[in-house]
DNA sequence: TTGTAGGCGTTATCAG
DNA sequence: CTGATAACGCCTACAA
């Protein structure tokens, strides 16, 4: 015999637009008007005043799925990153959250580990649940899931990365810019054999670092040697790790590593220890993103910082924008960035 | 003049059931319980593949706004935390949406950073949205938000933190051998004077770091100084290098800190350094939790490696539980820690 | 095995 | 200014 103990704890129901309506004695679309913050502008004060009294006694809450169901608008926005755990992401999802939820709106977030099929079947749930907006973290360069979305009607913003893809808005750190200050400040520490690795190709990132490096180098006046950029072949330490070696493996060994990313940067310093490299006085070396944390990484890691929550930010601007005019022109959002100089890097020996 | 390039891109319009119905030429009864797996089962196998296939080809997607509705499940999950850029929370919720997603679930994210105003706003908009479920990374003892969505119905499941509300399964990893596994780790290295930071009382965590270090020093057998136990204000760096200064401002200074939490340790480091303290050998420090990338910190840090995956993981199965039956006994599931010994104890001077 | 019809909670479009 | 009514897309008793 199941014997349960009768709390009977008062579970109350929730309560619908009828039941204000009812008690504040109008029509139920009465209520709906004055309960809408436009719409109530059409309804006598008092009605509505009264209407809204009762509704806060009963803790009216709206429904937001039947609404949904009407409007044929979820207020949701769905959000795709490789992986939250990678800590440059969650700063943007703050961002994105922050300007979500001031907006009125709710987001949903995924991880997809850079995994096709994930993306696919992420952006079948969120296409499901009707999400009013989509924002990527993921955006390959040919990238199905934008143009599925597309054909849905989903505005889509994508942040990090540019897209090969029409009519997408991007938000983006200033690539250029920041791996032009990276070789600079390795040029001016005295640094003339700079070698860099770039991230996997199928992402806009990568080739705009590979881009950006040689136009840097370029510009400083120092020659690219051969086999000096190096493209990882992921998005991990792992990744960071095999890549130095290639690096180090060169007849001639650069005396700088540019890593245009923190975990690459990582690895690079896991390999330094197996050539018995010390970093910053046998090999000078930066990050890329200013990871949270790495400042206390040893050594410390020279990097570039990316407004990363101003990035998510801005996301959102650009997709409420988006959804309002669908035909308007895609903008491209470019945020400045910074070097911050810490103690990987050093003179060269 | 704006010139629009008419691209006319095709914008396929969603496609209900009632279209695929009518292809399929059935009633679109009869194609709802033919996409159904078990209701299918009541339906001639013919008209179950007609069905699919035209479901299959006009590339029919459910909208579960619209089912929901009918329903009365949102399929969805909220999920509450107090800051995701503490990158252990990250972990819990890939785990949480992994256990999610292979249920047929999505999870709604938000960031409260312990606001209780914050809180309430999350958790209405959560309400409104219709969740099924809610797990909460920031159960406070008393806890108001759990008041709320209990009232409402909705069941809730606590993750690493204990609560007082009753019939509320949690998952936590498990603090008295945490704690003790670092104490007996200092005990065996000589320390006899260890002093200990604790979290902010408000939540279980802290208060169970307290007795847990209480306990652990009277079982090995050495005796509490007096305020030898820190309380932080915060969940902060700065929290810790707060409580860092207390504790080395004693008069005899502890040779050992436990800082119940990585954040807490990496403060106690920066004060080391204005005291002109080396760790380890000056002084020992453990953090707790084995946040990813501090085994990179200069010192790494010893400190306790915690589940936290499997925790989120583990979340949401007791989550589906509850929903299935509200009225069962509410579990607590306490998960082993792993001591993880790095470079941050030594030896006592 | 399949069709009919009602309704989930809202909002929008009509009238009045 | 307010009330009546339909509709959003789906599910599911109930009937056939």
């Amino acid at each position: 015999v199941v014997r349960r103990t009768s709390k009977n704890l008062s579970t109350a129901k929730k309560v619908s637009i009828r039941e204000v309506a009812d008690r504040a004695k109008v029509h139920l679309s009465t209520a709906s008007r004055a309960l809408d913050e436009v719409q109530s502008k059409r309804i006598s004060t008092e009605v509505v005043e009264r209407v809204r009294k009762v509704a806060r006694e009963l803790e009216y809450q709206p429904n937001a799925i039947a609404a949904g169901l009407r409007t044929n608008k979820s207020k949701t926005i769905g959000m795709l990153v490789p992986d939250i755990a990678n800590p440059i992401f969650p700063l943007v999802f703050r961002g994105v959250e922050d300007c979500s939820s001031r907006n009125g709106y709710t987001a949903l977030l995924a991880n997809s580990d850079f995994d096709l099929k994930n993306e696919k079947r992420i952006l079948n749930t969120f296409l499901a649940r009707q999400i009013d907006g989509l924002i990527l973290a993921t955006a390959r360069l040919k990238d199905t899931v934008i143009e599925t979305a597309r054909q849905r009607g989903i505005p889509v913003v994508s942040v990090m990365r540019t897209t090969e893809q029409e009519n997408v808005p991007e938000v983006v750190g200033d690539t250029f810019a920041g791996v032009k200050l990276l070789v600079d400040h390795l040029h001016a520490l005295g640094h003339r054999n700079i070698a860099a690795i770039a991230g996997p190709q199928f992402t806009s990132a990568g080739p705009a670092q590979v881009k950006a490096f040689r136009e840097a180098v370029k510009i400083v006046g120092i020659q690219l040697r051969p086999h000096a950029i190096v493209v990882a072949d992921d998005f991990s330490i792992e990744a960071g790790q095999r890549s130095a070696r290639v690096l180090l493996s060169n007849s001639v060994r650069p005396t700088a590593i540019v890593a245009c990313n923190d975990l690459f940067a990582l690895g690079c310093l896991d390999v330094f220890s197996e050539f018995g490299l010390k970093c910053p006085s046998d090999i000078s070396l930066t990050g890329y993103n200013d990871t949270p944390f790495l400042d206390r990484n040893n050594p410390p890691l020279t990097t570039i910082r990316v407004p990363f929550y101003h990035i998510g930010y801005e996301a959102v601007n650009q997709l409420l924008l988006r959804m309002a005019n669908p035909d308007g022109p895609a903008s491209v959002t470019s945020f400045p960035v910074e070097l911050v100089v810490r103690r990987s890097t050093a003179q060269v020996p």
